[in-house]
DNA sequence: CTTGAAATTTGGAACGATCTAAATTATTCG
DNA sequence: CGAATAATTTAGATCGTTCCAAATTTCAAG
């Protein structure tokens, strides 16, 4: 036999109700249905509210805040009163109230500069990785490089109370544009381009060290006209790469021309103008690094233009390890930045920070590693020498 | 001369600060000094609210909320002040507040399946274009395809107050997990996959009639055996394309063979084992319409494998118009979906049901177009015919 | 001057949660 | 059984904004 609930509710006012649950089989069915329609019109008229789950749990607002809050002070019953309550009336938990109250949110911003590549978008799955199962939710902004833009959304995760800020400052971001915030208090890590003398922390990886190991891979593999290609000259990014290139080749006793050194957008697009650039050359480079793995595409892209293969023709190495560098044809070799652990690790640091108040910035340089594929001619020399053995 | 300002402050309590600004040049500098610590200190205790600048500016905070809303009613002259209070004491707007109160908030949630793939990167990119100029803030959450993930986000993002939601649901999602979030009557726009009977508005393409033109183009061509490549069988979306496919082929009087038909993950790495698979077949395709632009240029990466040039010996369409696709070698063959367009008008939609308060469900299927470029091997034809003539 | 209308400004009550300090109830133990 | 203690519960203030209704000031016309 199944128990019928009947329900009474007196309206004080529009938004005053009181429940009364009684296990009362004598009223009628109409008249629960009756006052069932009274009930589901209060729900949808009105926002439930810790107030509403009081009443009709029959606790104080305290107490349903407390049971929201896990507090270990609340009764077992109570609690479960409560929380079935809760569940049957629909209550929505209300964030912007909390926040009010404690002026600290669960939320954390991510500003980064071009959210179409995917080294960036992989940095931000990241992040999301992380920063959800702390119970924070993530603010996502694009600046499209734009400062203008840039300033606009950092001033809007500011209003909106953000615990934290991780940005990829767009290009020509300087220490004064972000010193308002770095002012306020607000936890805030750089990711992938750092700013000098902005006083926070900051995570980048070590773009000299992978132009160096990739360069003398190159080197070792006999080329000798090696060029650099793509990016934006202006960036401390593309420096620290480019300064890894000339100081691979001098060490190695070969010069640096200017001329293999040829900037684009840090695109596919700018891959395949770059290396159409380099193939004018009296003197041709039989070999690249690029600024990052998407010039890199573009440039097998641009050389497959030419009738030539990147890998047996070529040697090709990118940068930054994005997903698809193991399954392109070839495989590309590259350095390994491995965003989305750097996604990770940027959100780690930030956490950190929160938790602490006031933490000292620091700054980590992530290593990176060249991963050896089949772009660099790698493949193709070994399976000649299985085949010579 | 320049005008020193002297400031003196009576401090009631803690927050409640008076500010008199005077033009009293028999102050000494020392006193100044004095004051402005006391000042700068209380900066950094407090944050700074409507309350200060009412005092600062000596108005009411009625009037500097008017200010704050750009309301006609103030007076020009106390604007200026306010503003000038305002910018002078790095007053910082609490969303939090005024979100309480209004009941309402500036902020839109963006839920995507993945956000590795740039489909749904660029997605999101247009959706904040639009909304960010409209001054609204996105929350962007990814789920990984994961069902228990996006009702997480979806429930962190109803606490936060979002007013509407843009959804690109992971795979199984039904009808049943989108009822509380519809009956909340949170205006909700789902895109690129739609849900039978969740009676919300949805953005799709015409998926069967990009695959049909498809399929058409590479009969015309003069392709028999041509195959399906990639994807999830279980999606409303390839099902929709496939049966595009096939109904093209049966237009032709051709068979669709389910041997043709070859399922993987959309993504690049599907591609390469999706065509690897249909290059086992006794008798051998030689064109595939691909599930997307990311398993297309798997196959290309397969051909190559297999020394087959993509274009030239076997004809590769794409599906979505990623930005890579214009500039990829050979250029590739596809339905063009224009993802950020897509989130710009799913962005619109929303907007417009939010401000509409309650509007009627509507589903809007986005018109397709093949845009030829050179992976079906047009480009070679053409300079055949070229050549030729 | 008045006077009435128009233009500005303002006090104080919301909004929905949390938090403190105090009140209430339950439990233990001599 | 009563006091002491532990375990729960609670009233009421508070966070920073908006909004209503009412107060105040300004201004033009009589």
């Amino acid at each position: 036999m199944r128990t019928l609930l009947h329900l009474r509710f007196r309206v004080a006012e529009i938004k005053n109700v009181t429940v009364f649950l009684l296990t009362d089989l004598e009223r009628s069915n109409y008249e629960c249905e009756k006052y069932r329609m009274f009930w589901e019109d209060a729900l949808v008229k009105e926002r439930v509210t810790v107030v509403d789950i009081a009443h009709a749990a029959g606790v104080s607002k305290s107490t349903v805040s407390l049971v929201l809050q896990g507090s270990p002070l609340v009764n077992e019953v109570t609690r479960a009163k409560v929380n079935a309550t809760i569940r049957e009336l629909g209550y929505v938990y209300n964030r912007s109230a909390a926040n009010l109250r404690q002026s600290k949110s669960k939320i954390i911003g991510i500003v980064v500069n071009d959210l179409t590549n995917s080294f960036f978008a992989e940095l931000a799955v990241g992040v999301d990785a992380v920063v959800q199962s702390a119970g924070f939710v993530q603010f996502l902004a694009n600046t499209s490089e734009k400062i203008e833009r840039q300033r606009e959304v950092v001033a809007s995760m500011r209003e909106h109370g953000v615990s934290g800020l991780i940005i990829s400052p767009a290009r020509g971001t300087e220490a004064a544009d972000l010193a308002p915030l770095v002012d306020s208090g607000i936890p805030v890590v750089l990711v992938v381009r750092d700013i000098a003398d902005a006083g926070v922390s900051s995570l980048t990886s070590d773009n000299h060290a992978g132009a160096v190991a990739a360069v003398r891979h190159l080197i070792e593999r006999g080329h000798r006209r090696i060029a650099f290609l793509g990016g934006f000259p202006d960036t401390a990014v593309f420096e620290a790469r480019m300064r890894g290139y000339r100081d691979a080749l001098l060490e190695a006793g070969l010069d640096a021309a200017d001329a293999l050194v040829v900037g684009s957008a840090p695109s596919r697009a700018g891959g395949v103008t770059a290396i159409e650039q380099a193939m004018m050359l009296a003197d041709r480079p039989t070999a690249a690094l690029c600024f990052n793995d998407a010039v890199a595409f573009g440039v097998c892209d641009g050389l497959r233009a030419r009738r030539l293969e990147p890998g047996a023709d070529f040697a090709v190495i990118g940068f930054d390890d994005v997903i698809e560098a193991k399954t392109a044809v070839p495989a590309l070799t590259t350095v390994s930045v491995d965003p989305q652990g750097m996604g990770q690790r940027a959100a780690e640091l930030l956490l950190k920070q929160i938790n602490a108040g006031r933490a000292e910035a620091e700054s980590i340089i992530g290593s990176v590693r060249l991963v050896v594929r089949q772009s660099c001619g790698a493949a193709i020399e070994r399976r000649t020498r299985e085949a010579l053995s």
